[in-house]
DNA sequence: CTATATTGGTGAAATAATTCACAAGTGGAG
DNA sequence: CTCCACTTGTGAATTATTTCACCAATATAG
């Protein structure tokens, strides 16, 4: 199927418009409040949502919990998939008690953390364990993703250590760019140059 | 300048390679290093580049410092830019704490918090105040950037508050969107929507 | 000095993405 | 029943972005 990433990005935050729609009952909604939620278009969401041939009614919109669940399975959201925080430093920790990532269905089970005393000294429902048990825990909890909160300098590792594991994609912390096969997918969020671009874009 | 995101973007990258090269005093980098490192092609950074009109040298690439200078000129990035934290729970204090900030040049001045409590058990060495100081504070120290780390139902309150008290750009980790004035810059990172993003990549 | 291998620069071509415009359907008012 | 206001769906037009292909420049080797 060729849809852009553009697209299955909005649509990603589409799902989640929908989801919290879905919690207040509503039952139907139009384009045009789906793009004021999104801060986007009214055909902008319309063609999204046309490329997946997915349909709405005239005049009532699209229902929410339909178009929730017709969304969830092009995008492949509907099941709850397992992850793992690798690097349990301030960052690290903090994720690791995200509540969000479960109410969306990604749930953490398991950190990992090269430092003994890291480990003991963690308070949290999530088990921790040394870096040596990376691949034996993600094989043995069947864990997919892989959430790297390392210092730059041992992300690459880190990256290499998880695709070993098996996992299928990686959500990166961590100011490197990391270099995986191309099956693996792997989605950067580099808080520094978000600033940047912030910077960047204050005078255009 | 009709310079595109993605331009900005991938050039805002490229200057936060430059600045590790110039740490390691190389001279010259060619367009096809930076490339590889940034994962494009090299036919991209040179077309980027070349649309601020800078230029390298035959043979050799780019000048590494002077290319730093120039797209620091371009991108606004040579100067240091106050930045404050409004919600201190596990991210905001974390946040509060990555020094990668300080070292790329976003000084963070300030952590604001509504909750007393939290103000008094943090640890740190940055000043922190409660909510009441929030204009006060960003107006005397000149403060150009917020970072949003409070919870999503009381993001657009704090967006408006921020806007209200001054602030050019935005980085909001909350998981809603935020609606400022157009002249405001903000950008979104939000955690969930990029395993969502990564999950839908999965089987693509 | 000459030949060669590199490397940047860039207009043009190819692709991709967005935006538009409007036909078609329909719930509801009167 | 009729009309109207509203909302989707989508081919077409537009705009933006990426990719290509190749020229020009030049460092280096011999």
């Amino acid at each position: 199927m060729d849809i852009s990433n553009n697209s299955i990005e909005r649509l990603c935050r589409v799902f989640g418009y929908l989801d919290i729609l879905e919690k207040k009952d509503v039952e139907f909604v139009s384009s045009m409040e789906l793009a004021e939620a999104m801060g986007s278009a009214a055909h902008t969401v319309r063609k999204d949502i046309s490329i997946l041939n997915i349909t709405g009614y005239t005049r009532k919109g699209y229902p929410v919990s339909s178009l929730k669940k017709d969304l969830g399975n092009r995008l492949n959201l509907n099941k709850t998939r397992k992850a793992c925080i690798v690097g349990l430093g301030r960052l690290g920790s903090a994720l690791l008690d995200y509540e969000k990532f479960q109410e969306d269905g990604f749930e953490i089970v398991a950190g990992f953390d090269s430092s003994v005393n890291k480990l003991e000294r963690i308070r949290t429902d999530i088990e921790v364990f040394p870096m040596s048990s990376l691949k034996e825990m993600i094989v043995s909890k069947r864990i997919e993703l892989g959430i790297i909160a390392v210092p730059a300098e041992n992300a690459q590792a880190v990256a290499d250590r998880l695709v070993e594991a098996g996992v299928k994609g990686m959500l990166n912390f961590s100011p490197t760019k990391v270099t995986v096969p191309k099956e693996i997918v792997n989605v950067n969020m580099d808080f520094t140059n978000a600033l940047r671009l912030i910077a960047a874009k204050l005078n255009k």
